[in-house]
DNA sequence: CTGTTAGCGCGTTCAT
DNA sequence: ATGAACGCGCTAACAG
């Protein structure tokens, strides 16, 4: 049993008594090889144990059939249900993916772009951490592919929900069932996703005739305290909303904390919220949900991205995919 | 602005007027270059908008400075707190990561550990989803530390919470209380953790010279659906204990489901879990939580990792590095 | 259908 | 302190 050094195409080659390059043909499934030849070269393979070295095939071929993500931070659900859309999608598709955590600073998002071409990644799919998009640039002319938010001043693929639409009909729900005033926790309206939460919530209103109230719309950043303290400050007053809406799950989260807190129950109080986690239909008062499709949005990135890169420098336009949201009623 | 195809150390080295080796040299931060060649080849680098191909490098000193790490799912918090810090900490070192799932099936663990070797990861870092080990050595030689768990008949570097002390100390804890009786809601006895936990609640009991009674002691799975049913096998009873332990933060979240389902409350009723995730203090009835340092249990384990590969094959003996666990009280 | 050959971009002797 | 030359393992022309 001496394990010698690892076989390569050459040993493989002279085993089988054929050359280097019928042997990568067969590894390739190159057609036109006899099938004789390719049961013996395969018989060869299987009899040396020998595994591809797809480092030198990436020097030669310059594809690495590895894709970079980047998510702001890896213990945020949200996220990583996204991700295990994108890696179920591109596993199946025999990619496999480096991930990083941006930790929401754009600084990191423009290194750890500059380290995955370096590593000689085949494309990047993003999660955006902030609203601003000039740093991505540098991505180019990698593929890149934005997922959940887009970006401000960078045109570019992407894969969001529909926010708009889902608010719009959370909140329409929310006033046929009888809601008099919904109150609005939101997000930062630098953020392409908290202003169309927003605007669907507003249109919502309209819609039924009525004005949002000024001083039942806060807004914070997305982060579970932020969601706490202004559902505090909302709750605290003298004649808080029948209805809020909570504009992403961690607000929800935070919100959820402070109303679990409190001794006194809220008469009447319900609450709107994106993001269909597993825990938010258990949040006091949770009354209706926008489920966000978390996993497949991953996947069409992933599928979006790959089509990209298959098929070459194509197509020159970005194309923005956006993904139906679906309303849960929970009480 | 004729951007031509990408520098490399030829390029360097010609427009710089030294050799190949001299860059090379540079680049590595070889200590005998002349400060002014540095100087001189630095400068042009830049010029040049030069960046090292790490392919080639890597097919020529067969380091990739990639670790592949395997967990069984990346919605799980947990596992995902442990990936933070693993991430952390090898990208600190000037490493990153390629993460797959594996779904929890030995299978896929089998078929990723091949494909990261392919890819050439320098070393892996493996949450198991199983506890048996056999298939594990398929890793070898490749360096391979596990985190979380251990596994049977597979001696491995490890990371792992002591289960078994988190596990007394918390039973401890509620007894100097006053419990009387602490149900138990344990994991698969498979698993090394579910039964150091159990062993560890079960020592507690003894050493205040009580008996665990047998119907107070329920094995699941670690899974959400298990905690739900088990609580509620429990709670049904005319008779349950007044504070019951349970094993992790899955089935915490299971078992916190039907509690909140249920209109009348139990009153007395005192939850004990493993795990200190951000929801779990506010759980219906949750008491004492045992809190393992996942980050840090990914850190350690990463530097595990590292001293392996950096220091080659010396010490054959594995580590099993046991990381303390601390109580939190909630109410 | 198959073989020969020439690199991919780098690190590394072995010289000097 | 520096350079010339070879080769890591594979694929891609180009021949035949």
């Amino acid at each position: 049993m001496k394990s010698e050094r690892k076989a390569t195409v050459k040993d493989v080659a002279e085993r089988a008594g054929v050359s280097t390059a019928t042997v990568s043909r067969v590894l390739n499934g190159d057609a036109r090889v006899k099938p004789d030849t390719v049961l013996l070269v395969n018989r060869t393979i299987e009899e040396l144990n020998y595994r591809m070295n797809r480092i030198a095939r990436s020097l030669k071929t310059s594809r690495t059939h590895t894709i970079g993500v980047i998510a702001p931070e890896f213990r945020n659900e949200f996220f990583m249900n996204i991700v295990t859309g994108v890696e179920e999608e591109l596993k199946k598709r025999g990619y496999s993916v480096i991930l990083c955590s941006s930790r929401e600073r754009r600084e990191e998002e423009t290194e750890l772009i500059g380290m995955l071409r370096d590593k000689g990644v085949d494309g990047i799919i993003l999660i955006p951490g902030s609203s601003e998009g000039e740093h991505l640039k540098s991505a180019r002319p990698l593929p890149l592919v934005l997922v959940d938010r887009t970006v401000d001043g960078f045109p570019c693929d992407a894969v969001v929900g529909d926010n708009y639409r889902g608010a719009f009909n959370a909140a329409d729900m929310a006033l046929n069932e009888g809601a008099r005033r919904i109150g609005f926790i939101g997000g930062d309206m630098k953020l392409s996703t908290a202003r169309e939460r927003f605007e669907g919530y507003e249109a919502a209103l309209k819609n039924h005739g009525l004005t949002p109230r000024e001083e039942d719309i806060l807004f914070g950043d997305y982060h579970e305290e932020s969601g706490y303290l202004l559902m505090k400050e909302l709750m605290g007053r003298s004649d808080p909303p029948d209805y809020v809406f909570i504009a992403n799950y961690f607000m929800h989260l935070g919100a959820a904390r402070y109303l679990l807190e409190q001794k006194s129950p809220f008469p009447g109080l319900h609450i709107l919220s994106f993001d269909d986690m597993p825990l938010a239909s258990f949040f006091p008062y949770s009354s209706i949900i926008v489920a966000q499709p978390m996993e497949e949005m991953g996947r069409r990135a992933a599928e979006l991205l790959l089509s990209r890169i298959e098929s070459g420098p194509g197509e020159r336009e970005h194309r923005v995919i956006r993904l139906d949201t679906s309303l849960r009623k929970v009480l």
